[in-house]
Formats: structure tokens, C-alpha cells, sequence
DNA sequence: CGTTGGATTGGCT
DNA sequence: GCCAATCCAACGC
């Protein structure tokens, strides 16, 4: 069962907790390769576009008050609508495609309620192979399977998805989401790689999952595990 | 194992 | 021109 156009339509952080778990689909060359879903991040929009936040009993207080006075810096929605961000600006439930550092691209699935439109959307940020995982190990050129989709870009590319997906129906069509089960244990942190909103804990990972992105610095976790040895 | 810098396009000021 | 919601090879220890 694919997901409902009305699963996408709730805020980014509500989506992207609800994310974890489910299963992107990409049928490609007759073949389907799949993804569980295991980390993501909620990105929302300028201040003044969020009203209905207020009523939001259920964000923590400080995290609410804070999008609904200065919204999300951090979002490429921020300053307005531009050629490469509109997708955010329409309904929710389409994949929003963009490229980064000149190489990379990274997928997110445009969110909010449709009837006071928001540009937000929930970025994938990795995922555990379910199907299809040869060919994609080979279309990364990995051969572990928690290297194969750990990392945004490695989640794009690794599922062959492009900008050509750009805008794309998220419920239908050959890439889309499909039900899954839900994760109940998910942890709460900072988003990765963004400068000015790091304070905002938006990132939801499922937690003891082998398949996350790996945390870029430093990351001083208190009660640090200890390492394990590969195999 | 942890840290660093280079790659390389295109969006935006 | 500046630099990004990243990745990985190359180092140093």
C-alpha cells in the first residue's frame, strides 16, 4: 500500500517522525529496489507563513516559538520562493530533488496542510536496503550494506534517483513511498551539515540503527558506545 | 580511529 | 563571487 497524499499533508516534523520505518520504492528497469526509511530531518519556512503552528500543543514549546518568530533559517525555503525551491511551495506528497556541492543530489518530500499551504519538507537521510540491495551496493560501488545508503546522498544515489524526479507524486508513480511499520523508539537531535539553527533538534533518526548517516565531527555523545570490530 | 581538504555545479546576493 | 541540508581519499596517530 502506498502512503496517502493525506500522510504527507501534516508538518515536517510530524512527517518526518512518521517517516521512519516506511518503505521508498523505485521500480527501475523492471526491477524494484526498495529502502526502510531510517533517519530524516524537517525543514519548515520563513516566519509569518506558519500560523497554524500556534495550535500545535503538541511541538515542544520552545522549538514552536521559535519557528512561528524567525521560522527556519536553515530551510532553502527561508528567503522566498526561487526557480529550484517552488516544488515546496505547491502541495505536499511530491519529491523535491536538489543538488549540492556541484555532485551530489538529495531528495526530500514536500509537506504541511494543504489548506494553508507552508513551504516545508522532510529530507531522507538514509535508508536500510530491502530490495534490490545487489544492484544497489553495485550502483555505489559499496559492499557492506550499512554503506549503501547512509547518507543523503548516498540515499539518492544509490536508489537512482535524480532531478529528473523533480516534483514528482510521492504516491504514486515508480518511485513512492509505501506503508512499512512504524519505528517507536526514535531519537531527537540537531540537523546535520546546516549553520544557524543548530539548536533546532528537527533530525529524527530510528534509534540502534546500523544504516544512519555517519555524525560528520566531533559529536560528543555522552556515554559514547564502545567501537566494534568489523567483519 | 579521527580529522582534513578537495571535488565541482549552480543558486543566489 | 561565494559557498552549500556531502562524500571520500588521504593522512596522522
Amino acid at each position: 500500500m502506498a502512503l496517502p497524499r493525506s500522510f504527507f499533508a501534516r508538518d515536517a516534523d510530524v512527517v518526518a517522525r512518521d517517516l521512519l520505518g516506511r518503505i521508498l520504492v523505485h521500480e527501475l528497469d523492471g526491477a524494484r529496489i526498495a529502502c526502510r526509511i531510517v533517519e530524516t530531518e524537517a525543514y519548515f519556512g520563513p516566519a509569518g507563513r506558519n500560523p497554524h503552528l500556534a495550535t500545535r500543543a503538541d511541538m515542544p514549546a520552545r522549538l514552536r516559538a521559535r519557528l512561528l518568530r524567525e521560522g527556519d533559517p536553515a530551510s532553502h525555503s527561508f528567503r522566498g520562493v526561487t526557480e529550484r525551491n517552488r516544488v515546496m511551495y505547491g502541495p505536499p506528497g511530491r519529491f523535491y530533488v536538489y543538488l549540492i556541492y556541484g555532485m551530489h543530489e538529495c531528495v526530500n518530500v514536500v509537506t504541511g496542510p494543504q489548506e494553508t499551504p507552508e513551504p516545508q519538507a522532510v529530507l531522507l537521510r538514509a535508508g536500510e536496503p530491502v530490495e534490490g540491495s545487489a544492484t544497489m551496493m553495485a550502483r555505489r560501488d559499496v559492499t557492506r550494506a550499512t554503506d549503501v545508503a547512509s547518507g543523503p546522498a548516498k540515499l539518492a544515489r544509490a536508489m537512482g534517483i535524480t532531478r529528473a524526479h523533480y516534483g514528482a507524486d510521492a504516491t504514486r508513480g515508480a518511485l513512492r513511498f509505501e506503508a512499512g511499520a512504524p519505528v517507536d523508539k526514535v531519537d531527537v537531535t540537531p540537523r546535520i551539515g546546516i549553520v544557524g539553527a543548530e539548536d533546532l533538534k528537527l533530525r529524527y533518526v530510528a534509534r540502534g540503527s546500523p544504516h544512519v548517516s555517519r555524525a560528520p565531527l566531533a559529536t560528543k555523545l555522552r556515554g559514547s558506545r564502545s567501537t566494534r570490530r568489523r567483519r
